[in-house]
DNA sequence: TACATTTTTAAGACAATTTTAAGAATTCAT
DNA sequence: ATGAATTCTTAAAATTGTCTTAAAAATGTA
């Protein structure tokens, strides 16, 4: 999952991107206003997080200009106590939820999963075939017999189920699953596509690979 | 648990209704008075949520006509007017709460949660597998031998089991456990999970590691 | 104040995960 | 069939996270 949070206090910035990253998402982040609107067009985010009072475009500024370019992303703002009487106004512009600063991150981080979870109709757990995915528990079952995952091979399932039958080109897997956004030429995720098909099944096709393109799950 | 929530902005009346629906609330809603009465008084709710100022019958009103009719739900009335006056007036009326406009939405749970939990009795009990943790009284009985716990060490315990199943991230756990609400990079959560283990039972696996994701506790 | 207990810090050992790299195998276009 | 490009596989290196101590700091108590 692939998060934008635009924020000019450097240090909550820091305290949100590292708490998250532990949830697994792909951060991205800013700290002014125009960086934030110029990411939140040319990327594909999520989830975005926005502060109400930043340098440059305020938050309600830029999701105005995300709604009017049909970007359905779902929107939670950060707003200070005494500006919380224009939530009204962010509602209005398109945001989803709004959340008090000081926040607890866990509240935050459910209102968060209710966004996700509404898109995606969707309780915690994924399932692909034999195979399901539990994000609460972090666990793997593949027909009731649990499989052991690292964090990376969890998250790039993950990333693929939430994709079923969709092609996950590299370049998407590695923004998403390892928050890298710069041409690599790495071959991280071969290996990790390989560690996953030895643990689900050495013999089954779970994951396709799209020669040229990506990899893909598909239900039968 | 059921509710009602009469409430004639529509974009708050939908961000109250999924609000409440992620809380695992039945949500019935109603746009105006005249609705809004008329569900009031032939359905059964846990509890009201009545804007004051609604077209059709106030909220004030409807408040009457179910107390007339020795309906005793709970009715928390959502108020853009603050002064003493109208509460007084509202609670006459036999409102047992008000909120005002703008209202936090963990606000607004709170205090719906107290009113509920006047009917219900909590258990102080917390169990997982044959360790009981007595919230009241601060003890922790491993099959009827007590262990004797910390303060820190009881409140780490008593927040794993609370998320029996579900993994508990090191900044959930120093949030909620140690109240610290900035990053911080300190070793105490490991040192008390360490702690539990060796009192708890040095050699069972009580509380499992996710590396790189916190820890869990599970039912066998 | 002195003492015992609890909590926090710090650091090295250790283990697991992640990444890199390079050769083998496969695929595809010609 | 051949060569180029892409993907697979493996092993080892690099990195990171956790465990375990021990000692320091803080807190509570007689």
């Amino acid at each position: 999952m692939r998060v934008l949070v635009v924020e000019d206090e450097r240090g909550i910035l820091n305290f949100l991107k590292d708490g998250l990253q532990e949830e697994n998402f792909a951060v991205d982040t800013a700290l002014d206003g125009n960086m934030g609107l110029e990411l939140s067009l040319t990327n594909d985010y999520d989830i975005m997080l926005l502060d109400w009072m930043i340098p440059g475009n305020s938050g309600i500024e830029i999701c105005r200009q995300v709604r009017k370019n049909n970007i359905e992303t779902p929107i939670i703002f950060l707003t200070a106590k005494d500006t919380i009487k224009d939530v009204v106004f962010g509602l209005e512009a398109g945001a989803n939820d709004y959340i008090k600063k000081p926040f607890e991150f866990e509240e935050l981080l459910a209102r968060i999963r209710v966004q996700l979870r509404k898109n995606n109709n969707e309780n915690s757990e994924l399932t692909f075939r034999d195979i399901r995915l539990n994000i609460d528990t972090h666990q793997v079952f593949k027909n009731d017999s649990e499989i052991t995952l690292t964090q990376k091979e969890f998250s790039l399932l993950e990333f693929l189920i939430r994709n079923k039958g969709k092609v996950c080109t590299r370049t998407r897997i590695i923004e998403h699953v390892w928050d890298i956004h710069f041409d690599s030429d790495t071959s991280v995720i071969d290996v990790y596509i390989n560690f996953l098909r030895k643990k689900l099944d050495p013999d089954a096709n779970y994951i396709s690979t799209i020669r040229g393109v990506g990899y893909i799950v598909r239900e039968d």
